[in-house]
DNA sequence: GTAGGTGCAAATCTTTTGCCGAGCG
DNA sequence: CGCTCGGCAAAAGATTTGCACCTAC
């Protein structure tokens, strides 16, 4: 069975090594934004033996290929996701840690603006929400 | 010479050694984004016998008292600025690193209402926009 | 067969911390 | 004088890398 991201590999020219296609397939799944540790569990339940150097260095290079994205939340670990068809912004729960994917074109479109605005051409942009969830009050543990 | 740093210091119960005295003036004086490295280059141009771990100290007890904010911008180290009056986003030119500050009501607007059309009170953002010069198209060195 | 990939351990880089002597209030 | 600080070195956490062996193509 051949995914998406291992088609891209073969499409960058990457050796599809068991490695490979465990972690391709792991991302393929993914519904969440995983960290390399993470990434590392998971593939370890399939193949024990898989090593966290590869598995950095396997992320490592499918960004550097445009494959993956790499998202730097506030400290702790870098997390991926797949680079998807359409661009989004993540709003984090500040309790929880989940991400949340949103798109909003007209904040967008002001980025653009203010750029221009400061005599700069956008390239790219960083969006990071840091919220709460409105109904429950939950009075849990901060961090 | 007791600078704004210096008295927030003595707001928030900090000790004023010669230590962050010498820091104090350093963020007063700065017009940049420093991380903790340049700032404790700078120090040390004055004070050739403090410590980096002194400094890592003083940035995260400013940090924690709201004095100053810590910046991670992608990859590399932390980077810090004084929390100034008004808040404000980064553009960073990814030619020259520079970073240049501006703010714009109408995207903090969308972003609360964006927030919360997905069930959530926003508590903090963090906006960066990589951009390159408009009108100059020095080839430069890239990074 | 060979260039690229992997495992493993050690190295790097950034940041934090334990310990203890020192200085601010 | 007591409690907070600072220096120093070591630890910790994330990520990278050197090396020798391995394997996809």
């Amino acid at each position: 069975m051949t995914n998406r991201i291992e088609t891209q590999c073969r499409a960058h020219g990457l050796r599809l090594t068991g490695q490979r296609r465990l972690i391709a397939q792991v991302l393929a799944t993914a519904t969440d934004h995983p960290d390399v540790y993470e990434l590392h569990r998971r593939v370890s339940e399939r193949d024990p033996h898989i090593n966290l150097a590869t598995v950095y260095r396997t992320m490592k290079r499918l960004e550097s290929e445009g494959i993956v994205e790499r998202q730097a939340f506030r400290g702790g670990r870098s997390r991926y996701e797949r680079v998807s068809k359409r661009h989004h912004d993540h709003l984090i729960d500040i309790e929880t840690g989940a991400v949340v994917e949103f798109k909003n074109a007209e904040i967008e479109r002001l980025q653009e603006l203010v750029a221009r605005e400061l005599g700069y051409r956008l390239v790219s942009h960083r969006l990071e929400l840091y919220a709460v969830p409105l109904a429950n009050v939950s009075p849990r543990k901060n961090r």
